[in-house]
DNA sequence: CGGGATATTGACTGTCATCAATTGCTGTGG
DNA sequence: CCACAGCAATTGATGACAGTCAATATCCCG
């Protein structure tokens, strides 16, 4: 296992450790899309005084792998990351990509085991919460209960998005917005993004091959719908991805109207 | 929307209605595997009160539909459902098969409102349970709050097994091994499966053609793995299936020794 | 017994994977 | 500072797995 210096040890992670030893989420960018993201300033130094440390991860650093045992969940404060698998046949599955303000590890809680490994893609920071603690301290507090079922229950949407049956290009379109949406989730939408992950990465995320990635990616250009160069996607028209990814919005499925007025029948 | 009897009326479900109008978890053939499962007599009795009533569905009979809003989850007492949507280019998609013991609805808990749709496949029994109250539940009963996470953990492997990229043999094989494990949970292995969706389903399920679900279900009894006859499934050789399907299971991707040791470095 | 839905089987097509070669980055050392 | 190694990404040619279209068979329900 690697070794995560206890407190602000001089680490080779790209952000700078702001405040050393104990995180302070009242004061972190991630609050409120994150866990104490409802708790009032009474609950949040609990919450706070619950999470151990902040792990600074190196661009290829594990934070869990495969069989370790589960007594840590995490949440992504800065960076990005991916749960994966190697299966029998040695393929990769990358299960998520993880961007700041989510939690990982939840899959773990019924094999008390880690069923995948988790990687940094880039230098990134992850507030380690100790899972008993977090669950006392969620019979506690309603609100972070309730916080963390929706937190799941978001996850839970967005895999079920990506496993769905739909095409390369739907796909993929998909996986740009998804990640859209995700980098900043209330600002304006951005222009471009700048992916932490590979275009291996993305492919075995979304079935396909690297190379269909780079085929379609083209393909997207061509069309004017992005720039791409390599790990920068400018975005140029994210409607038009959007359009393409359609079918894959959950949201998408009420078929219009349907959105008002509880469907009946 | 349909009209359940408020407790106990004459339905038309296959099932008898041993007890009338209140639910007791207590005399529950899948008390435990379903969420009250750790609890004991005194905080069974709570659980048993907050459980409004047994809905008694017959096969097509809607549980929810997309875009009601999200008030109850449901525990499956018997029988079989699917949740599903139709996509913008009306395929349906079919997120997950529920079987007795199992729990639906979380993935609503974040939008407040219901994105699937949940049909009955045959004649079926699911418990209502109003969702703020089994949250100020939880919030009572740390075990109830364990096991709610457990379950959710345990779907989310499920789900992920099914997302990833395999062959459509693989993901037949993993199918049938995995509602072979699910209809039977602890008892010797099943001889035989009687389906209750149809291959439609299962292809929607798998992202295949139901077409391709016929030619693969030819192949393995030309193979002898099953003897297939409409919805009646002869296993007749378990292991070749569980062979065919390992690299989807999660705890054939520890790769051997790394299960018994903590995986280090 | 008959009609409609469901399942099976066959022939052909298309999407995407595979194999292979080339280009373009990045970092390192002479 | 440039050359070179090594890797990632792109582009092209070919092939296979699974989808589509179509016809037939079988079951189920009234």
């Amino acid at each position: 296992m690697n070794d995560p210096k206890p407190a602000g040890g001089h680490s080779h992670a790209a952000t700078t450790p702001l405040d050393l030893g104990r995180s302070r989420c009242r004061s972190c960018l991630q609050r409120e899309r994150c866990l104490p993201g409802t708790l009032n300033a009474s609950q949040s130094q609990h919450f706070e005084a619950m999470v151990q440390r902040r792990r600074p991860l190196v661009a290829g650093e594990h934070l869990f792998r495969v069989g370790d045992g589960f007594r840590h969940m995490y949440a992504v404060q800065s960076g990005c990351l991916k749960t994966y698998t190697i299966d029998a046949e040695g393929r990769e599955h990358v299960m998520a990509f993880h961007f700041p303000g989510e939690i990982i590890g939840l899959d773990a809680v019924f094999p008390e085991r880690h069923l995948t490994s988790c990687v940094a893609l880039a230098g990134s920071q992850a507030c380690q919460l100790p899972f008993a603690a977090l669950t006392t301290l969620a019979h506690e507090m309603p609100e972070l209960q309730a916080q963390l079922l929706r937190m799941v229950s978001r996850d839970m949407l967005g895999a079920a998005s990506i496993a769905g049956d739909f095409t390369a290009n739907e796909r993929l379109a998909g996986f740009l917005v998804m990640v859209a949406a995700r980098v900043h989730r209330h600002e304006a939408p951005p222009t471009a993004l700048d992916l932490a992950m590979s275009r291996q990465d993305i492919a075995n995320y979304l079935r396909l091959a690297p190379e269909t990635v780079s085929r379609i990616l083209a393909r997207f250009q061509k069309d004017g719908l992005v720039k791409a160069d390599r790990k920068r996607i400018g975005l140029l028209n994210l409607n038009g991805l959007a359009d393409i990814a359609a079918c894959m919005n959950p949201y998408a499925r009420f078929g219009g109207q349907a959105l008002q007025r509880n469907a009946a029948s």
